[in-house]
DNA sequence: TGCACCCGCCTAAGAGTATTAGGCAAATGC
DNA sequence: GCATTTGCCTAATACTCTTAGGCGGGTGCA
């Protein structure tokens, strides 16, 4: 029987795209071996089982999301530094919305650590060098930002900004705005 | 054979309170049957499908949660109101974790509309005519205050916020006085 | 009060998914 | 060139979802 070539990096990469095409809800264990070519079972030398599995393309998704915050953000400060940032976000979610919801999928704390998720919140705060915020005011900034990012793409995607204008596009710019105002003018205690 | 007395209503309860102790994924058509204490098919008399039970907790956690925001919102004004349905979704978030994911439940276009979901923008409105605004940045600080409330009270229960100082209670209240301020200074376009 | 009907719950059955155990054959290493 | 490892397979079990069809108790009408 041929090789299908298979390893826990290839399965993760497919169980990205399977989730972009079909939901993250629908990455199963089944769905990603009909993809492959192979047997159910056959997974289960690569993966330990289905929550191994989700874990995996939750850590590709949050590395490949790091990227390209990464190459945004690269010779950019100030404002122009927050709306990159911004927009790599909205735009993967955009873009591959199966892969921004398993960005998503809850870690084990050590998993946690161990992604890109260090990496995600070093890079807001690198955005908010071109502010003047100190601790821990930096810290809440920092959760403001993640907040908003995630709550407007989540809300966004799920439909929320749909069939009523203005056009979410405009509503994101406009937050963006209001973001980079407020960071610049942060309320004293 | 003794009747169990279900009904959808009851279901769409008794599946709320099974969401918030397993968890909203964890809410099955044979989890439910075993806690009401019936067999699984005799749920179908009740709910068409999987689907459907899903959609009527999420329609019951909208209304229950539009609800407590309605009686947080009477009276107050201002910064007090905005506080106050901000503390609404939070503290629901908290007491009743299940639930709020179900609220974040995809309905069908139709069934948002016939929703409790209209009614929560329209408080979000509300709150902002204690600030002077007029469309369309009513609408943008609409959709950011529902991503700052979504987002901040998602990622805080996803903990991404614990394990690491200041105390997100305190990154809230922080983000919701940046908030009043914003909204009372709001940046021209 | 008696009876027919309906409705609520049941059993039976089929499909899909997750997971484990054990086998065979192709690739790998000495 | 042979032994071992490794990759994929079949077989089997358990659980969930869903439909079909049956039985009996409660309800409503005479």
């Amino acid at each position: 029987m041929a090789r299908a070539g298979l390893t826990p990096e290839r399965l993760a990469q497919e169980g990205a795209e399977l989730a972009d095409e079909l939901g993250f809800d629908e990455v199963t264990v089944s769905a990603l071996a009909r993809r492959c070519g192979v047997k159910v079972p056959s997974l289960y030398s690569h993966v330990r089982n289905s929550q191994d599995l989700r874990t995996r393309i939750a850590l590709f998704a949050l590395e490949e999301l790091a990227d390209l915050a990464a190459a945004a953000l690269a010779g950019r400060a100030g404002k122009d530094a927050l709306v990159a940032l911004a927009d790599v976000y909205r735009d993967y979610a955009r873009e591959h919305p199966g892969r921004y919801a398993a960005s998503r999928f809850p870690l084990s704390p050590e998993a946690a650590a161990a992604s890109a998720g260090p990496r995600h919140s070093q890079m807001t705060r690198a955005v908010l060098r071109g502010y003047d915020l100190t601790e821990p005011d930096q810290t809440h900034a920092v959760r403001l930002l993640g907040s908003v990012f995630h709550g407007f793409v989540s809300l966004e995607l799920a439909g929320g900004f749909s069939h009523s204008a203005p056009d979410s596009r405009e509503s994101w710019s406009r937050a963006l705005d209001a973001l980079d105002a407020l960071l610049r003018n942060w309320p004293a205690n």
